[in-house]
DNA sequence: AGGATAGCCTGCGGGC
DNA sequence: TGCCCGCAGGCTATCC
Protein backbone atom coordinates (compact mmCIF):
# COMPACT_ATOMS: atom_id res chain seq x y z
CA UNK A 1 0.00 0.00 0.00
CA UNK A 2 1.87 2.90 -1.01
CA UNK A 3 1.92 5.81 1.16
CA UNK A 4 5.03 8.08 2.08
CA UNK A 5 7.20 5.48 2.52
CA UNK A 6 6.71 3.18 0.17
CA UNK A 7 6.57 6.13 -2.96
CA UNK A 8 10.06 7.50 -0.67
CA UNK A 9 11.79 4.14 -0.94
CA UNK A 10 10.18 3.74 -4.84
CA UNK A 11 12.02 7.33 -5.51
CA UNK A 12 15.33 6.38 -4.05
CA UNK A 13 15.36 3.26 -6.29
CA UNK A 14 14.27 4.20 -9.45
CA UNK A 15 16.59 7.19 -9.41
CA UNK A 16 19.96 5.38 -10.08
CA UNK A 17 18.07 3.14 -12.65
CA UNK A 18 16.67 6.37 -14.37
CA UNK A 19 18.49 9.40 -13.66
CA UNK A 20 20.06 11.21 -16.48
CA UNK A 21 18.36 8.39 -19.74
CA UNK A 22 17.21 9.70 -22.30
CA UNK A 23 13.24 8.50 -22.98
CA UNK A 24 13.56 7.18 -26.84
CA UNK A 25 9.64 6.46 -26.79
CA UNK A 26 6.98 6.16 -24.80
CA UNK A 27 4.00 3.37 -25.39
CA UNK A 28 0.52 4.70 -23.97
CA UNK A 29 -1.69 1.23 -23.59
CA UNK A 30 -4.52 3.50 -21.62
CA UNK A 31 -4.21 7.05 -22.19
CA UNK A 32 -7.07 7.66 -19.51
CA UNK A 33 -4.80 7.08 -16.61
CA UNK A 34 -2.69 9.94 -18.01
CA UNK A 35 -4.13 13.48 -17.38
CA UNK A 36 -2.82 17.25 -19.10
CA UNK A 37 -2.98 19.68 -16.22
CA UNK A 38 -1.86 22.27 -19.08
CA UNK A 39 -5.59 22.21 -21.49
CA UNK A 40 -4.37 19.79 -23.67
CA UNK A 41 -4.56 15.94 -24.62
CA UNK A 42 -1.54 14.42 -23.52
CA UNK A 43 0.92 13.40 -25.89
CA UNK A 44 4.39 11.49 -25.88
CA UNK A 45 6.04 14.62 -25.56
CA UNK A 46 4.45 15.18 -21.93
CA UNK A 47 5.34 12.28 -21.22
CA UNK A 48 9.25 12.99 -22.04
CA UNK A 49 9.52 11.13 -25.18
CA UNK A 50 12.74 12.57 -26.69
CA UNK A 51 13.98 14.36 -22.78
CA UNK A 52 16.06 13.17 -20.55
CA UNK A 53 14.88 12.54 -16.93
CA UNK A 54 16.82 15.04 -14.89
CA UNK A 55 15.49 14.56 -11.23
CA UNK A 56 12.52 12.72 -8.70
CA UNK A 57 10.95 14.78 -6.67
CA UNK A 58 9.14 13.54 -3.93
CA UNK A 59 5.65 15.18 -2.05
CA UNK A 60 3.82 13.16 0.50
CA UNK A 61 2.74 10.38 -1.85
CA UNK A 62 3.19 12.02 -5.40
CA UNK A 63 6.20 11.40 -7.12
CA UNK A 64 7.10 13.49 -10.17
CA UNK A 65 9.72 13.18 -12.43
CA UNK A 66 11.16 16.06 -14.38
CA UNK A 67 12.51 16.20 -18.09
CA UNK A 68 15.21 18.04 -19.44
CA UNK A 69 13.37 19.55 -21.24
CA UNK A 70 11.46 21.17 -17.96
CA UNK A 71 8.27 19.13 -18.33
CA UNK A 72 6.76 17.17 -15.52
CA UNK A 73 5.33 13.55 -14.86
CA UNK A 74 3.37 13.73 -11.48
CA UNK A 75 3.07 9.74 -10.55
CA UNK A 76 0.35 9.02 -7.84
CA UNK A 77 0.43 5.21 -7.03
CA UNK A 78 -3.02 5.08 -5.56
CA UNK A 79 -3.71 1.86 -3.66
CA UNK A 80 -1.87 -0.78 -6.56
CA UNK A 81 0.61 1.46 -8.34
CA UNK A 82 3.64 0.47 -9.35
CA UNK A 83 6.62 1.51 -11.59
CA UNK A 84 9.55 -1.52 -12.66
CA UNK A 85 12.68 -1.20 -14.86
CA UNK A 86 13.78 -4.12 -16.52
CA UNK A 87 15.44 -5.08 -19.54
CA UNK A 88 13.03 -3.56 -22.79
CA UNK A 89 13.24 -7.70 -24.30
CA UNK A 90 11.06 -8.65 -21.06
CA UNK A 91 7.68 -9.25 -21.08
CA UNK A 92 5.27 -6.23 -19.57
CA UNK A 93 2.99 -7.48 -16.40
CA UNK A 94 -0.36 -7.46 -16.70
CA UNK A 95 -2.08 -3.94 -16.90
CA UNK A 96 0.89 -2.44 -17.68
CA UNK A 97 -0.69 1.18 -18.87
CA UNK A 98 2.45 3.01 -20.14
CA UNK A 99 6.01 2.29 -20.70
CA UNK A 100 8.98 4.35 -21.72
CA UNK A 101 12.05 2.87 -23.40
CA UNK A 102 14.90 4.12 -22.27
CA UNK A 103 18.35 5.28 -24.06
CA UNK A 104 20.18 1.60 -22.55
CA UNK A 105 18.01 -0.57 -23.42
CA UNK A 106 15.65 -1.18 -20.52
CA UNK A 107 12.25 0.19 -20.13
CA UNK A 108 9.92 1.76 -17.33
CA UNK A 109 6.63 0.44 -17.05
CA UNK A 110 3.76 2.29 -15.15
CA UNK A 111 1.51 -0.84 -13.93
CA UNK A 112 -1.42 -0.32 -11.96
CA UNK A 113 -4.19 -2.99 -12.07
CA UNK A 114 -7.05 -1.03 -10.01
CA UNK A 115 -6.15 2.02 -11.99
CA UNK A 116 -6.23 3.97 -8.92
CA UNK A 117 -3.43 6.35 -9.43
CA UNK A 118 -2.48 7.93 -12.45
CA UNK A 119 -0.06 10.33 -14.39
CA UNK A 120 -0.51 13.89 -13.97
CA UNK A 121 1.60 15.98 -16.58
CA UNK A 122 2.70 19.27 -16.43
CA UNK A 123 4.23 21.66 -18.42
CA UNK A 124 7.43 22.71 -15.81
CA UNK A 125 7.99 22.69 -12.24
CA UNK A 126 6.48 25.85 -11.47
CA UNK A 127 3.08 24.41 -12.85
CA UNK A 128 3.35 20.97 -10.92
CA UNK A 129 3.96 23.69 -7.44
CA UNK A 130 1.33 25.81 -8.46
CA UNK A 131 -1.61 23.83 -9.46
CA UNK A 132 -0.90 20.57 -7.57
CA UNK A 133 1.23 20.42 -4.74
CA UNK A 134 1.10 23.96 -3.19
CA UNK A 135 -2.21 22.85 -2.22
CA UNK A 136 -1.52 19.65 -0.35
CA UNK A 137 -0.41 20.20 3.00
CA UNK A 138 3.19 20.32 4.18
CA UNK A 139 5.15 16.76 4.04
CA UNK A 140 4.99 14.42 6.51
CA UNK A 141 8.13 14.08 7.01
CA UNK A 142 8.64 18.22 7.65
CA UNK A 143 5.64 19.04 9.19
CA UNK A 144 5.54 21.04 12.21
CA UNK A 145 3.51 20.53 14.88
CA UNK A 146 2.57 24.11 15.25
CA UNK A 147 1.25 24.43 11.87
CA UNK A 148 -0.69 20.98 12.36
CA UNK A 149 -2.30 22.63 15.46
CA UNK A 150 -2.88 25.70 13.60
CA UNK A 151 -4.73 24.31 10.79
CA UNK A 152 -7.06 21.98 12.57
CA UNK A 153 -8.12 24.63 15.41
CA UNK A 154 -11.10 24.56 16.04
CA UNK A 155 -12.06 21.38 13.62
CA UNK A 156 -14.68 18.91 15.15
CA UNK A 157 -13.72 16.09 12.60
CA UNK A 158 -11.77 12.99 14.17
CA UNK A 159 -7.87 13.45 14.46
CA UNK A 160 -7.59 10.31 11.93
CA UNK A 161 -10.04 12.07 9.41
CA UNK A 162 -7.24 15.32 9.49
CA UNK A 163 -4.47 13.30 9.30
CA UNK A 164 -5.41 11.21 6.51
CA UNK A 165 -6.12 14.67 4.67
CA UNK A 166 -3.72 15.34 2.18
CA UNK A 167 -4.82 19.14 2.42
CA UNK A 168 -3.63 19.16 5.76
CA UNK A 169 -0.52 17.05 5.83
CA UNK A 170 0.51 15.19 2.59
CA UNK A 171 1.74 11.29 2.93
CA UNK A 172 0.01 9.55 5.84
CA UNK A 173 -2.33 6.98 4.56
CA UNK A 174 -4.30 4.01 6.69
CA UNK A 175 -2.18 2.00 7.54
CA UNK A 176 0.60 4.85 9.33
CA UNK A 177 -2.43 7.12 11.31
CA UNK A 178 -3.28 3.94 12.88
CA UNK A 179 0.16 3.26 13.89
CA UNK A 180 0.89 6.44 14.97
CA UNK A 181 -1.83 7.15 16.76
CA UNK A 182 -1.41 3.85 18.51
CA UNK A 183 1.97 5.32 19.87
CA UNK A 184 1.16 8.60 20.55
CA UNK A 185 -2.03 7.16 23.16
CA UNK A 186 -4.73 9.01 20.93
CA UNK A 187 -7.78 7.86 20.22
CA UNK A 188 -8.60 8.37 16.50
CA UNK A 189 -12.20 9.24 16.78
CA UNK A 190 -10.88 12.66 19.38
CA UNK A 191 -11.58 16.04 17.76
CA UNK A 192 -8.93 17.03 15.95
CA UNK A 193 -9.35 21.06 17.63
CA UNK A 194 -9.54 19.36 20.78
CA UNK A 195 -5.97 18.22 20.88
CA UNK A 196 -3.20 20.32 22.92
CA UNK A 197 -0.20 21.85 21.15
CA UNK A 198 2.11 19.00 22.67
CA UNK A 199 0.02 16.06 22.25
CA UNK A 200 0.75 17.41 18.62
CA UNK A 201 4.07 17.47 19.22
CA UNK A 202 4.11 13.98 20.73
CA UNK A 203 1.80 12.46 17.77
CA UNK A 204 4.20 14.68 14.94
CA UNK A 205 7.42 13.50 16.36
CA UNK A 206 5.78 9.70 16.18
CA UNK A 207 4.66 9.63 12.77
CA UNK A 208 8.36 10.91 11.48
CA UNK A 209 9.80 8.11 13.39
CA UNK A 210 7.35 5.51 12.01
CA UNK A 211 7.71 6.78 8.54
CA UNK A 212 11.53 7.31 8.70
CA UNK A 213 11.96 3.51 10.38
CA UNK A 214 9.11 2.39 6.84
CA UNK A 215 11.52 4.01 4.30
CA UNK A 216 15.10 2.38 5.95
CA UNK A 217 12.68 -0.91 5.55
CA UNK A 218 11.11 0.33 2.82
CA UNK A 219 13.08 -1.05 0.12
CA UNK A 220 11.71 -4.69 0.79
CA UNK A 221 8.01 -3.53 1.21
CA UNK A 222 8.45 -1.98 -2.40
CA UNK A 223 10.82 -5.20 -3.48
CA UNK A 224 8.19 -7.58 -3.18
CA UNK A 225 5.01 -5.43 -3.12
CA UNK A 226 3.38 -7.04 -6.08
CA UNK A 227 3.40 -10.32 -3.88
CA UNK A 228 3.03 -8.32 -0.81
CA UNK A 229 -0.21 -6.75 -2.45
CA UNK A 230 -2.33 -10.02 -1.36
CA UNK A 231 -0.03 -12.22 1.11
CA UNK A 232 1.74 -9.22 2.68
CA UNK A 233 3.64 -11.33 5.07
CA UNK A 234 7.04 -9.46 6.44
CA UNK A 235 5.38 -5.84 6.38
CA UNK A 236 2.38 -6.60 8.53
CA UNK A 237 4.78 -8.02 11.25
CA UNK A 238 6.08 -4.06 12.12
CA UNK A 239 2.65 -2.91 12.34
CA UNK A 240 1.19 -2.85 16.01
CA UNK A 241 -2.57 -2.50 15.23
CA UNK A 242 -3.17 -2.24 11.47
CA UNK A 243 -4.38 -5.45 10.46
CA UNK A 244 -4.61 -6.98 13.76
CA UNK A 245 -8.10 -5.96 15.03
CA UNK A 246 -9.30 -8.26 17.85
CA UNK A 247 -5.25 -9.47 18.93
CA UNK A 248 -4.16 -7.97 21.92
CA UNK A 249 -2.75 -4.93 22.46
CA UNK A 250 1.25 -5.24 22.55
CA UNK A 251 1.21 -2.55 25.34
CA UNK A 252 -1.62 -3.86 27.98
CA UNK A 253 -2.92 -7.10 26.10
CA UNK A 254 -6.31 -5.97 25.87
CA UNK A 255 -8.13 -6.82 22.72
CA UNK A 256 -7.42 -4.17 19.83
CA UNK A 257 -11.06 -2.95 18.81
CA UNK A 258 -11.83 -2.49 15.03
CA UNK A 259 -14.29 -0.21 13.62
CA UNK A 260 -15.16 2.57 10.87
CA UNK A 261 -13.32 6.15 11.48
CA UNK A 262 -13.69 8.79 8.47
CA UNK A 263 -14.55 6.42 6.42
CA UNK A 264 -11.66 3.85 7.03
CA UNK A 265 -11.30 0.65 8.90
CA UNK A 266 -9.50 1.89 12.08
CA UNK A 267 -7.93 -0.53 14.90
CA UNK A 268 -6.94 1.33 18.19
CA UNK A 269 -6.38 0.03 21.98
CA UNK A 270 -9.39 1.34 23.77
CA UNK A 271 -7.48 1.48 27.05
CA UNK A 272 -4.11 2.86 25.51
CA UNK A 273 -5.92 5.53 23.39
CA UNK A 274 -7.64 8.85 25.19
CA UNK A 275 -10.55 10.32 23.58
C1' DA B 1 -18.40 25.54 4.71
C1' DG B 2 -16.82 21.53 5.74
C1' DG B 3 -17.42 16.90 6.90
C1' DA B 4 -19.36 12.43 5.54
C1' DT B 5 -20.09 9.25 1.95
C1' DA B 6 -20.22 6.82 -2.65
C1' DG B 7 -17.86 5.25 -6.42
C1' DC B 8 -13.97 4.02 -9.06
C1' DC B 9 -11.36 -0.64 -10.04
C1' DT B 10 -9.24 -5.62 -9.58
C1' DG B 11 -7.57 -9.47 -6.81
C1' DC B 12 -7.96 -12.25 -3.12
C1' DG B 13 -9.89 -14.93 0.61
C1' DG B 14 -13.72 -16.63 3.43
C1' DG B 15 -17.78 -19.11 3.40
C1' DC B 16 -21.07 -22.09 1.60
C1' DT C 1 -14.05 -27.77 -6.13
C1' DG C 2 -15.84 -23.63 -7.46
C1' DC C 3 -18.41 -19.59 -7.24
C1' DC C 4 -19.93 -15.35 -5.08
C1' DC C 5 -19.54 -11.66 -2.24
C1' DG C 6 -17.16 -8.54 0.72
C1' DC C 7 -13.23 -6.09 1.50
C1' DA C 8 -8.87 -3.63 0.70
C1' DG C 9 -7.85 2.02 0.31
C1' DG C 10 -6.16 6.76 -2.35
C1' DC C 11 -8.59 10.08 -4.33
C1' DT C 12 -12.50 12.78 -6.48
C1' DA C 13 -17.24 14.07 -6.89
C1' DT C 14 -21.36 14.73 -4.75
C1' DC C 15 -24.46 15.06 -1.00
C1' DC C 16 -25.98 16.89 3.45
Amino acid sequence: MPELPEVESLRRSLSPLIRGKRVISVDINRPDVCKSHDDHIVTVLDLLQGSTIDRLLRHGKQLALVGGNGRVMCIGLGMTGAMEVQDASCVAAAHTHISWMLDDGRRMDFIDPRRFGGIGTFKDLDSLQRVRWSMLGPDALVIQSGRLSDSLRGSVRPVKAALLDQNIIAGVGNIYADETLFKSGVDPRKHAGRIDLSTWGRIVENLKVILNAAIDAGGSTIRDYRKADGSSGSAQDRHAVYGRGGEPCLNCGSSLRVGVVAGRTTVWCPVCQKR
